[in-house]
DNA sequence: AGAAAAACTTGACGACTGTCAAGGAAAAGC
DNA sequence: GCTTTTCCTTGACAGTCGTCAAGTTTTTCT
């Protein structure tokens, strides 16, 4: 083949492959939201094509099997997800402000993308039962610390203190609030929902010493 | 119906109703175990009898339907999980003593009941998708927030301190600390879980705040 | 425009699901 | 010991599942 002829060869190519993984990520997107609604053990390849403007069958034209849909979801969950509070730590310029917007924000997505966090938990649960689920699991929950980890450094050093604990005791514990407090806006207890926000900020607090 | 005869009658009905109750147990039992092996989504009920010493068709001589026997086989479980730390307290002099011995019993319940932990996180997500879990779900977290709650207050009067967070904050911050250790944990990563171990003291000291 | 390749639909397969009715086996009552 | 009730098994039902092959439509290339 010709330098030209191979160039050219590699456009089209290339332009297929775009077009593949396009499809792919839309596909992936519905699979998504049928999960979000209907949770992993209710959702069937047929429910996801209903989502979708395409039939069943042509999920296995752009997916090996069920279980890399669904890992292709998760996927495109993680891209949505891990970078939710970095302009907040990027534009905050006082504590108080950091503190105040991440509160907003870690409430404002539990209500607004309720369903999607619920899939992330029922996931990263499924992943304890199927092996093949647990380093992206792992890796999700990695990127996720590193998220919370950088609001609470980037508040230590706005208070002009120091994290007190460990990066992995700070996810751990934003995340069981996160957790407790979807589980109960589904339930519809706004109550517990409002005193789990008073208690947020105590929590940080807790967290970080402030230098005397 | 003359009193005696009448008597004899509630005695007979009593039987069996104990008879029957004992029966339902145990294929709740046996239920517990087969969800705790693979999980709410693949589990089914010609699997569930098979790890039991009937046919499938006698479950629905006792159960009405797949939901009430999962509803107790959920019921069995919280009955052997919401007390496990209460004879340490009763039984620890010092407050050292308490906090190791909850630890070692944190860790070991951890290695030693681990699909039956995974479980209940299973089911606890599944309630986020399934409204009839809710009720269930939501009052057996209360006793596991009642149960951490009476091990780190007593810490707290041992210590000759006050606890200095709520009781929802201290549970979701050690049930944080044992998801992340049980994921770590199934996953053989030895290291987090020995670590999450040498945080734990830690985490415990944070929220119990020392008399001066 | 015609040929080739890619994209998508349709329908079928075997396996598995919860449920339930019919009937056999065991226990209880007399 | 015989009858009645309780307990349990078996087999079938209607439905759903993931998967895939065959065929149709659409796009791409020459």
């Amino acid at each position: 083949m010709t330098d030209v002829a191979s160039r050219k060869q590699d456009r089209i190519t290339r332009r297929q492959v775009d077009k593949f993984d396009a499809r792919r990520t839309e596909l992936a997107v519905a699979t998504l939201h049928t999960l979000a609604e209907l949770g992993y053990a209710r959702t069937s390849l047929r429910e996801i094509a209903q989502n979708s403007e395409f039939s069943h069958g042509v999920l296995h034209y752009y997916f090996a099997d069920k279980r890399d849909l669904i890992t292709e979801a998760v996927r495109q969950y993680e891209v949505v997800c891990v970078t939710r509070y970095d302009e907040v730590v990027a534009t905050s310029a006082t504590a108080d402000q950091l503190r105040d917007e991440f509160v907003a924000m870690f409430f404002d997505t539990l209500g607004q993308d309720a369903t999607l966090h619920r899939l992330w938990y029922d996931l990263r649960n499924q992943s304890l039962f199927d092996e093949s689920f647990r380093a992206d699991v792992l890796e999700i929950d990695g990127h996720r610390e590193d998220m919370v980890w950088r609001v609470v450094s980037r508040y230590a050093e706005l208070v002009g203190g120091t994290v007190a604990v460990s990066p992995g005791m700070i996810y751990v514990t934003l995340d069981g609030i996160f957790q407790r407090a979807l589980l109960n806006h589904l339930a519809g207890n706004a109550d517990s929902v409002a005193q789990l926000r008073v208690e947020l900020p105590a929590a940080i607090g807790l967290m970080v010493s402030t230098a005397e």
